[in-house]
RNA sequence: GGCGUCGUGGCCAAGUGGCUAAGGCAGCGGAUUGCAAAUCCGCCAUCGUGGGUUCGACUCCCACCGACGCCUCCA
């Protein structure tokens, strides 16, 4: 099968193909672990997802890794992002998002990213975030590889990348990598006159060119601080990942680096220009691959609108009024195609959870008929074949849920096989049983709890006597508890709604 | 200013140089129902504007209008 994807490095989509025969290495930057991630984050880290487990539906076997950036990064200016982080830390326990307990000392920096990366891994799980539920070990902290980031800057200054200033801050030296600016389109002229306005005059005077960014910063008084061969200090936020990535996939070469849009300069920039200039090879990954930011109702998603939403808001309930499944919040995020502007919003949050719904109840039914077998099937089925096309095309989801759609429509006489397609789609949907999150098909199931279960049996003993008006109220009831409610010749069965 | 993406029915969103322009949601008609819901059947678009290329374009090219993103910590 062809694939292609959109490479950011040449603004164009190319057809994959992987460096080793049937092996996928791939990388995703991942998050700051300084506040809870919020579905715009997922957004970007889902589509990762997608992409890895379609090239596993393709044959492939994918190595993915992401990390986890523990580290307080303190930009050039002066604002210190950890202080920033327990300010939050504090707001967040008044507001009761944090558990009263859980950071004992918010103004410990390690405490606080313990706290968070935990709270990630969980969020992640949930969402059926295939690294973080079954390759922990793909998913390294920041922390744990500063030795590497020192001998990668000890080896970008022997291969004249970069140098020590005067004040003993490390830079990285663009222009000894002429290919600097190639992912972004930026060039260092253009560089110049953008520069300035934040950075200090100061710094920019010891660089040898404005645009040379950070590799270590010597200061004792920073509160997440290393030895190094610079003085004690703390490394700079790009360095991180190309020394994860290598140490993680093991090649200086990888074939694909996902990550936000708003990466692309200049931490992706940056990290080109570092792995490539410890390496001597040309590339540091085959493909670049960007997602798109999320918006909220048509609205950027910030802080000050209102309008930014964790992933546990939504799971809780906090945007829409009712608890949200993450089977349903995963669907909602992965459904639009990754290089547009995927626009969040309740109605797309209640459509994602009928689609859920409507995959569960086929796949119940399939297995009440299927005796318990499932059928053997490969991409060479009609209709996996165009799922898994419209996916080569560029992750063209849309395209795929049309397929799926169309499928679930028609007949499904063969009970066996219709399982093996639905679970072959689901194996890169994930949004039931994946082993790994919550099975939307329980917490939809039949019985639902005590209170929708008395209130459905007083429903039935009112239509035993035909006290129709009763049994509408108690319908109605039950609607605003979160349920669909199915009158049929001799019962009433409730399902508990999934949003 | 630089770089880039895009403009398809009420909303979301596929797709193709020429058969009936996917699919979802909503809506409408019908079956069903005590009434609903769910389900089933049926209906519902000529593709931003203006040129050009072509036997033929929504699909290729040009211009224009419009929307949006990045260029700064940010997924």
């Amino acid at each position: 099968m062809k694939i292609n994807f959109y490479n950011s490095l040449t603004n164009q989509q190319e057809e994959f193909q992987s460096i080793q025969d049937g092996i996928v290495k791939m990388y995703s930057c991942g998050p700051t672990v300084y506040d809870f991630a919020h579905i715009g984050n997922f957004r970007s880290f889902l589509f990762g997802d997608l992409m890895r487990r379609f090239l596993e539906l393709a044959g492939y076997d994918v190595q993915h890794v992401m990390n986890i950036t523990d580290v307080g990064h303190m930009v050039e200016g002066e604002d210190d992002k950890m202080l920033a982080a327990a300010t939050r830390v504090k707001e967040n326990k008044k507001s009761g998002r944090v558990p009263e307990g859980a950071i004992a000392d918010p103004d410990d920096p390690y405490q606080i990213a313990d706290y968070y990366t935990k709270a990630f891994l969980d969020d992640a799980n949930k969402l059926g975030y295939k690294v973080a539920a079954e390759y922990p070990d793909s998913m390294p902290r920041a922390t744990d590889h500063i030795d590497g980031m020192i001998k990668m800057i000890e080896r970008l200054i022997e291969r004249g990348h970069a140098y020590v200033s005067s004040d003993g801050v490390v830079y990285y030296s663009v222009e000894s990598f002429p290919e600097y600016g190639k992912l972004s389109g930026n060039s260092l002229d253009k560089l110049i006159d953008g520069a300035g306005q934040r950075v200090s005059a100061d710094n920019q005077q010891r660089k040898k060119h404005p645009a040379d960014f950070l590799l270590w910063k010597p200061d004792r008084q920073h509160i997440m601080k290393w030895d190094s061969p610079w003085g004690v200090g703390y490394p700079g936020w790009h360095i991180e990942c190309s020394v994860m990535a290598n140490a993680k996939l093991g090649r200086d070469v990888i074939d694909i680096h996902t990550g936000g849009e708003d990466l692309i300069f200049p931490h992706h920039e940056c990290e080109i220009a570092q792995s490539c200039g410890c390496s001597g090879e040309s590339q540091f990954a085959n493909y670049w691959v960007h997602a798109r930011f999320l918006f909220v109702e048509g609205k950027k998603m910030s802080k000050s609108r209102g309008n930014f939403f964790t992933a546990r808001d939504v799971f809780e309930g906090k945007v829409t009024g009712k608890p949200v499944h993450p089977a349903v919040l995963r669907f909602e995020l992965i459904k639009s195609h990754y290089r547009s502007n995927m626009n969040f919003t309740k109605k797309g949050l209640s459509d994602s959870a009928s689609t859920v719904m409507k995959l569960i109840e086929l796949r119940q039914d399939l297995e009440s008929r299927s005796d318990g077998k499932v059928a053997e099937v490969d991409l060479g089925h009609p209709v996996l074949k165009d799922f898994a096309e419209a996916l080569a095309d560029d992750l063209n989801i849309a395209g795929a849920l049309g397929v799926m759609h169309t499928w679930i429509k028609s007949d499904h006489g063969d009970a066996a096989l219709s399982l093996a397609i639905w679970d072959k789609m689901n194996s890169v949907l994930a949004i039931a049983p994946t082993g790994t999150n919550d099975d939307p098909a329980e917490s939809a199931g039949s019985g639902g709890d005590d209170e929708g279960e008395a209130l459905r049996l007083e429903m039935v003993a009112a239509r035993e006597n035909k006290d129709y008006a009763r049994s509408d109220e108690l319908r109605d009831k039950l609607i605003a508890a979160g349920y669909d409610v199915q009158i049929g010749k001799t019962d009433v069965t409730i399902k508990k709604k999934l949003a």
